[in-house]
DNA sequence: CTGAAAGCGCTTACAG
DNA sequence: CTGAAAGCGCTTACAG
C-alpha cells in the first residue's frame, strides 16, 4: 500500500495524500474527507524510510547533545557518547547528525545551552544536573517546540520533561535486597554517599531512600549508618568509623555512586573485615576489585544504552511522532564477577 | 556521498558502479579498478536504505522461523516470537517477511525443516533441540548457502553454526555465585533437573557444570547433589530427598530450568525449610514466587531479545554483508523482586 | 562491457 | 485548492 494507490482509490495526486498525510494546508475539506476515509480503510502507513530518503540530503536532522565533558571523574560520560555514536552510525543513512557539547560547571551548563537554543537543533539530548538551568532549558525548548530528554538522573522540573534513566529508588531496593541476603538481620549496614561540592548528588539520595525502604518494608530493624564523605579520590576511616566498623560481625556496605572501589584497600588497611560491597558501574577500578571478590555486586545503569535510546527515540518521535520512547525506565542490571556486560 | 558521484568521478555511468558494488560480472578489469579506487579514496559506503527501497515491493527477504509450538510447558516460546514480531515491525518498511513454522518433535521438526528447506527462503532461524536433525538442516542451508541462525540452545554440530544464545555455563556459574553468598559454606546444595522424554536438556546439564565449576573454582567444598526429576508438572519429594533434605542447615537449590516455581510449595508440605532457591526464567509461576520472597533469584535468559536479534542479524548480514551479529552471547541477566523485567 | 531509462515511496517547489 | 514534475540513492531490465 503506497501513496500512489491511496491517490489512485481517492481520485486525487499524490501531491494531495501528501498534503493530508502531513496535515498540510490547502486541502479542500471534502478532499480532505475523501482521502482520510481511504486511509483509515486501506490500514495505510506511512513508510518512513521512504519518507526520510530525499530529505537525508536536504534536511538533516540536527540533534544537540549536552553532556558533562568526560575526564577527571566523569570519564563515565565516555559511555553515553558511545551509544550516541552507535546510534548515529545506524542513523546517519537516514539523514541524522549529531553535534556534542561539553560542560563542567552550572555556567557552562547555561551558557552552552543558551548557545544551542539559539541554533536551529531539531532535538536536545542532556543531563539535568542543575535545577535552575535545567528548568530554564527546559521552558526555552517548550517554547521552541523542540523536543528534549534528559539522561541519567531525575529532576523534579516545572513542566513535565522526558527522562531515560535508571529508577534510582528502584536501584537502592536492589542494593537492599542483594545485601540483606549476604549481611543477614544480625549486621550492621552501611549508607556511603559521596559529596561533591555542590552536596549529594539526587540520584545518590534516591538510592538511600530505596535502600531504607527495602528494609522497612519488609519490617527489618537493622542498623543503618550514613557514611558522608567528602568527594575526594581517596577514602579515610575516619575516627567516628572506626567505631562503627570495629566488630566482626558482617557488615554490609551499600556505596550510592561508582566509586565503591575506594573501599576494600582501605578497609585492608584499618583491619575492617567481614564486609559486603555493593556499588555502581561497570568501571574498570570497580571490576578490579569485583574480579577479587572484594566488590560483591555491581550495578549497572546501562549509560551506553541511554543514550542509544534518547537518539533512536527522538528519531522515531521526529519521523513517525511517536514520543513512546522519550520516557524510559532503564533496567536495574545486577553484575557479578560471572556476567560482566561485554565493553562493546 | 553517492553512487551518481562516484560515478562522475571515475567517468563511468552509476550502472556501471553498482556492478563494482556488488561484485557482477560485466565490468573491465581497468573500468573496475578505477571505480574502486574512488570508492576507497572517497570513504563511500553504500546507503542499505535506500538500496531496499526498490527491492522491498520488488524482491521480498523472506525469513523461515521454525520453532516449538507454544503451549503445554512451552508457553516459553511466545517470547521469542514477540521479538521476532518486534523485528518484523520494523523492518517490513524494508521489505522483510516472515513465515513461522511449528514443531513439536524431532519428527515434526525434520518434516518441516524439510518443506522449509525446499521453499526459496533467503534466511532461516531455528532452535537446536534435536542433534541430528538440526545437523541435517544446516548441511542442507549450507549447501543452499542460506544463513541460519539457532538460538536459545548451543549445541556441537558437524559444521561452524550461528547461535545466539546465553553462555549455559556463565549462567551455572552465576547461580552459583548468588547461592553461594546466600548459603554459605555450611550449608547443602542441590541441583534440580526436569527431565523429559529425551533425558536431560542440553541447556540443563550445561548449566550445572558451570555450578559446580563455580565452587571448584574458588576451591570452596561443599556437598551438591543431583536431582534428576522428570519432567511432570508437579514435584515431589522422594524418600531419599527426605533424608537429604531433614536438617535445619542452610539449603542451597539450583533448578536448572524453568520449574523451579514447583518447589516452594512442596517444601512447606514436607516441612524443608531454610532453604534458598535460584531458577530460570521470568514466567507467570516463577514470580509469583519471587514475590513472596520463596524463590529468590530467577536468571532471564531475554528470549524476546534473541528472536529480535536473530532477525536484525540476519537482515544486516543479507543486506551488508555483515555477520558480526548472526552470533551473540545474551547476558545472563539476574532477576530479583525489585528489578523485574517489564513485559513489554 | 557500458549506458540510459524507469521506478521504489515519498517530499518539495512550482505551475495553474 | 490541486496536479505534474523532479529528485533522494539505489537497482533492474533493456539497448547497444
Amino acid at each position: 500500500m503506497s501513496i500512489k494507490r491511496i491517490a489512485k482509490l481517492a481520485n486525487v495526486s499524490i501531491g494531495t495524500v501528501d498534503r493530508v498525510l502531513h496535515n498540510r494546508t490547502g486541502v479542500s475539506k471534502e478532499t480532505e474527507r475523501r482521502v482520510l476515509e481511504i486511509i483509515k480503510e486501506t490500514g495505510y502507513v506511512r513508510n518512513t524510510t521512504a519518507s526520510r530518503l530525499k530529505l537525508a540530503s536536504l534536511k538533516k536532522i540536527k540533534i544537540a547533545v549536552l553532556f558533562p565533558e568526560a575526564k577527571h571523574n566523569w570519564n563515565y560520560w565516555k559511555l553515553p557518547k558511545k551509544g550516541i555514536t552507535k546510534a548515529v552510525n545506524e542513523l546517519n543513512e537516514l539523514g541524522v547528525v549529531v553535534d556534542e557539547f561539553l560542560f563542567f560547571d552550572s555556567t557552562s551548563f547555561r551558557n552552552q545551552a543558551d548557545k544551542i537554543v539559539l541554533d536551529d537543533y531539531d532535538a536536545l539530548v542532556t543531563v539535568a544536573f542543575f535545577k535552575e538551568e535545567s528548568n530554564v532549558l527546559l521552558q526555552k525548548a517548550n517554547a521552541k517546540k523542540v523536543p528534549l530528554v534528559f539522561i541519567d538522573t531525575e529532576m523534579d522540573l516545572d513542566s513535565p520533561a522526558n527522562f531515560i534513566r535508571q529508577d534510582s529508588i528502584k536501584a537502592g531496593m536492589v542494593a537492599g535486597r542483594l545485601l540483606h541476603g549476604l549481611v543477614g538481620e544480625t549486621g550492621q549496614y552501611f549508607v556511603v554517599n559521596m559529596l561533591n561540592d555542590r552536596g549529594i548528588h539526587a540520584n545518590n539520595k534516591q538510592r538511600e531512600s530505596g535502600f531504607r525502604a527495602y528494609f522497612d518494608k519488609k519490617g527489618i530493624q537493622v542498623p543503618i549508618k550514613t557514611i558522608n564523605y567528602s568527594m575526594v579520590n581517596e577514602f579515610e576511616v575516619t575516627e567516628e568509623m572506626k567505631i562503627w566498623f570495629d566488630s566482626e560481625g558482617p557488615k554490609g556496605i551499600f556505596v550510592t555512586n561508582s566509586k565503591s572501589h575506594l573501599l576494600p584497600e582501605i578497609f585492608e588497611t584499618y583491619n575492617v573485615t567481614n564486609t559486603s560491597i555493593v556499588g555502581f558501574d561497570v568501571n574498570k577500578s570497580n571490576l578490579k576489585y569485583l574480579k577479587k571478590d572484594k566488590i560483591n555486586f555491581l550495578i549497572h545503569q546501562q549509560p551506553r544504552n541511554q543514550g542509544y535510546a534518547a537518539i533512536k527515540g527522538l528519531f522515531d518521535f521526529l519521523t513517525k511522532g511517536d514520543a513512546a520512547a522519550l520516557n524510559l525506565d532503564i533496567p536495574v542490571e545486577i553484575v557479578v564477577k560471572e556476567n560482566v556486560p561485554s565493553s562493546k
